[in-house]
DNA sequence: CTGAAAGCGCTTACAG
DNA sequence: CTGAAAGCGCTTACAG
């Protein structure tokens, strides 16, 4: 391996002066510079991560752990984990990417050890073990998603309640008067997934406010539970005039139901979802929906750690973030069925 | 930060003999261990990961170069990517993912900083740019699919030849003589997605072979030219009793096709398919397949690097693997329409 | 069974 | 504008 040592012999200066040539962090002549990076070139050297790291106490990657459960549907995590990879890379940053069971613990080996300078922590639960240990491990953090206790960390999230009541306001103003809204699983909400009651609370409470009938029931994951819960929903009210879908499998499995009961979107039924515009491609899915912004809110946890890892002070109080949510017309709402033009 | 020194005084002992009881690699007695244990459980010493790589020029990292293609269907990756993560860290490895697009310099800047052990390669093509530099990086390598020039690397993939065999012996046994085969799409063929011809020429081959006739066609990654290519496809030749697809985004897209047309499966049609367990049940595909197995081929890549990794001459010869493709029976294949029975 | 010391390859005050 | 030296926190021959 060539090192900094061989650079300096081969250009004729001292390691350090290379090493100032590399950061820039004093002026060096202009002839100097020219024959250290003609040594550089020439050598192929690459300073090496490990003795950087420990001579500065910074090595340049993020940490980033993500978490899957068997009751949410996997394809949503890369979309994370792509634009969270990209952005972090412009930042000169890598990514260790951790998918490990037992996520405090993971956390407590890549900080302890010094393996990140930062950590991102995604599809954060509301009492999330892995908060506080990052709290705890002095190390700058950054979440996707809202946990119970939101201080000295730098939080993002769509904002469910905003996006629920953006819905039912939409379909309140097209004239319906009784929907049907199923969340995500069950066991979403009892393992803590805030994101399920926070949209469906709001929901609820606002239907309540229009004096709107509202049938709220929790989804399925997998098929073909999916396909004989849309059935039974759909059978149970069938003078539901809209339907509100917070559950991906949920909703990719909603077009063949519907195909196959010869309903028509929105002159039967008018359909509502929340998933990101590229799980929709995925999907095909036709339907109206609040955008997730998946690559909005990584891209908002990179810039934020990494601002707080370059300048802890400059950064300021940590900041908990709601992305508005923006709704996507995909012409899956309509009036209320018999309702004259 | 604890360092190794604090906890050589808490336990009245050198540095050296805290290094030893952590590796092992000498024999410490009894009480000193346990005084050496008691001192970093009381102090919470994690070593740390820069100073240890400097001093043994091993980082316990696996270097994981993922690529994403427009004209490959997304969801695939995370079932590699998974599998791979958790089979590093039961070999006490971490993952350093790097989506860069510029694969050779992400490769370069990672082995030449020795940032890692060694790497993975995914979704490798024919004439794969990062596979050169791979070699010449002086780490050992593992790729997940077959480039053009083998030597150097463990190589896994699925073996997509006898893939295509198998299903027209299988259709063929089933007394079909007209087939549609659906490859992926034409891009992926340009580009050097090599699994894309090797199962499309070995099932013309066997086609060939058996008299039968086969229509062959690219297919489309996106709605809604997928949904109207597989139209296209069952207008254009109607006669074909069974229909081989090898594209994740159009078999996705085909349960609703053919609803909409009303075709059954196996009565009216005979389907098979190339995709994982995971895939089919996230899209619900009730297709007989060939297994694709990503967690095999992931976990295969891992262990072959790690051995090589821990011990270069012990590992031998690197292999060229090729997965067995088994069939998973869904029953969506049948006898010809029309045999007696 | 244990310790003192050199060395891994960088960075950065300190000195000139 | 540049160099010599100390130090980051480990591991591992070398010595006893």
């Amino acid at each position: 391996m060539v090192t900094i040592g061989d650079v300096a012999r081969a250009a004729g200066v001292s390691r350090s002066t290379v090493s100032y040539a590399l950061s820039g962090n004093r002026p060096i002549s202009l002839e100097t510079r020219e024959r250290i990076s003609a040594a550089i070139r020439e050598l192929g050297f690459t300073p090496n991560a490990g003795a950087r790291a420990l001579a500065t106490s910074q090595t340049k990657v993020i940490g980033l752990l993500v978490q899957f459960f068997s009751d949410e549907f996997s394809p949503a995590m890369l979309q994370y984990v792509l634009p969270i990879s990209d952005a972090a890379r412009d930042a000169g940053y890598d990514i260790l990417m951790v998918t490990e069971k037992d996520g405090p613990r993971a956390l407590k080996r890549i900080t302890d050890s010094n393996m990140v300078d930062g950590v991102i922590l995604l599809n954060v639960a509301h009492d999330d073990p892995r908060v506080d240990p990052l709290r705890g491990s002095g190390k700058p953090g950054a979440l996707v998603g809202l946990p119970r206790s939101t201080g000295g960390l730098d939080i993002f999230d769509l904002d469910f309640g905003e996006a629920a009541r953006m819905i039912i306001d939409h379909l309140h103003a097209l004239g319906h008067r009784e929907i049907t809204l199923i969340s995500p699983h069950e066991h979403v909400i009892s393992r803590g997934g805030a994101y399920a009651w926070r949209f469906r609370d709001a929901a609820l409470e606002r239907a309540a406010r229009y004096g709107l009938r509202i049938h709220a029931r929790y989804g399925e994951v997998q098929q073909p539970a999916v396909g004989a819960a849309l059935n039974a929903v759909l059978d149970e009210w069938p003078s539901s005039t809209a339907l509100v879908i917070h559950n991906d499998a949920m909703i990719a499995g909603l077009p063949s139901v519907l195909s196959a009961r010869s309903v028509r979107v929105p002159e039967d039924l008018s359909v509502v979802g929340i998933f990101s515009e590229d799980f929709g491609r995925l999907f095909s899915l036709p339907y109206t929906a609040i955008e997730t912004s998946p690559d909005k809110l990584g891209r908002a946890a990179v810039r934020a750690l990494v601002e707080r890892m370059q300048d802890p002070e400059a950064a300021g109080e940590p900041v908990v973030r709601f992305i508005a949510p923006e709704l996507t017309d995909r012409g899956s709402t309509g009036p209320t069925p018999g309702t004259p033009l």
